[in-house]
DNA sequence: CGCTTTCGCTACGGCCCGTAGCGTAACTGT
DNA sequence: ACAGTTACGCTACGGGCCGTAGCGAAAGCG
């Protein structure tokens, strides 16, 4: 979803419109040439030619690899959830383990690194990293906070600052501890790394409060 | 260092040796290419003109692009350092703070993400940067630990296995949060979320142990 | 039915890749 | 001193992919 910058703003009203199952076809060839080629194999024109669209169309609705990369991943991390385990531990256990799920997927790997490595350079790509993949997910984190403040296990905050602060943070220390277990040092997140994750991060959390 | 496969091995007794001039200078081209030109507009040819040296004597002692990166990018990684500041936290915290900064040279951030995602489609590389990078530094988290268990701070792991479990993950953790920080939510690791971090994860290592 | 926009197709210059071939330079053992 | 061996700089090449231009046809709208 969100394609290219035409859908967003006002689209053109006369003219042929454009086939909204191209976009589809075009991003699940994307992922499948992923998946076989990994990203620095993936050209557009083996893109093109798999979803059986020319390349021109390609081009005329994403500005490059980059972008339709992100485009095509960000679909997959929309499948993270967060069900009511009755518990913080079972909800930080459960939502590790299901990320990890995702980056378990070839495409996930290879596309999320690469296109964050690309973004580096390039601040209009880290926005859109952003807002089509990052901040959809950390809804996740206030969402398992509130419950587990409901539940008497997290103390309630009052600055609202301070708690997008603690947000951020819990949110960074997540992702990034499974990204790294994943695919830096390429060792499995099983239940057993999970529950020992879960450990720390609760404990981190129920310790001694912040000066 | 350990740059090509031949210096690891017996290297030939007879013919002209390989210039170790040269291989500096590729090094620093290399880093210096990263700089200007990000990964991907990184090319070998250019990296050769920029080294004064021919491109194939680039080919005959790298593989290609990864592998060259990766070495360049290593030596980055000697600069960490845990100078005793007398307490668990501020280790933690310098040691952050270390990592950020070179993290926020352009070269380290474009380059790591990048071999990275490459990595996960070849084990070779995968394994060159676990050698050359990443193992490299987990000297700084057992010596942590020690000085940290030595002053009391930290309970003595019996079971040596539990120990490296609890080193990775703690390698995991940090790392991984530092990178996700600064390379994805791309917000600045100063102080202040140096001192949330080590907080949050201080209060996890030092609360109640594992079962 | 005109107007507008998208579509598929072909073709193109340009850049980079990775290798081959050659003559030269550097170092080693007899 | 001399042959043997390896590294070096240089040039040249086929091949692949890039990103764009130009065309005629198709699909909507008033």
């Amino acid at each position: 979803m969100v394609a290219d910058m035409q859908s967003r703003s006002s689209a053109p009203r006369t003219g042929r419109p454009r086939s909204a199952e191209a976009d589809e076809a075009i991003l699940a060839a994307t992922r499948a040439a992923l998946v076989d080629l990994g990203w620095s194999g993936l050209t557009l024109g083996d893109v093109a030619t798999r979803a059986g669209v020319a390349k021109t169309t390609l081009y005329r609705r994403w500005a490059g690899k980059n972008e339709l990369v992100v485009d095509a991943v960000a679909a997959l991390f929309d499948e993270l959830e967060l069900p009511d385990r009755g518990s913080l531990a079972a909800d930080i256990e459960i939502v590790v383990l299901q990320f990890a799920a995702i980056l378990s997927r070839p495409e996930a790997k290879t596309a999320l690194m690469a296109v964050v490595a690309e973004s580096t350079g390039d601040a209009a790509l880290r926005d859109r990293i952003r807002s089509s993949i990052v901040d959809r997910q950390k809804h996740l984190v206030t969402q398992g906070r509130a419950r587990a403040q409901a539940r008497g296990e997290l103390p309630v905050e009052n600055d609202p600052e301070t708690a997008a602060r603690g947000t951020d943070l819990i949110f960074d220390v997540i992702a990034g501890a499974v990204v790294h277990r994943c695919l830096v040092s390429s060792k499995p997140v099983d239940t057993d790394w999970a529950g020992d994750f879960t450990r720390l991060l609760l404990n981190g959390l129920t310790g001694v409060s912040p000066a």
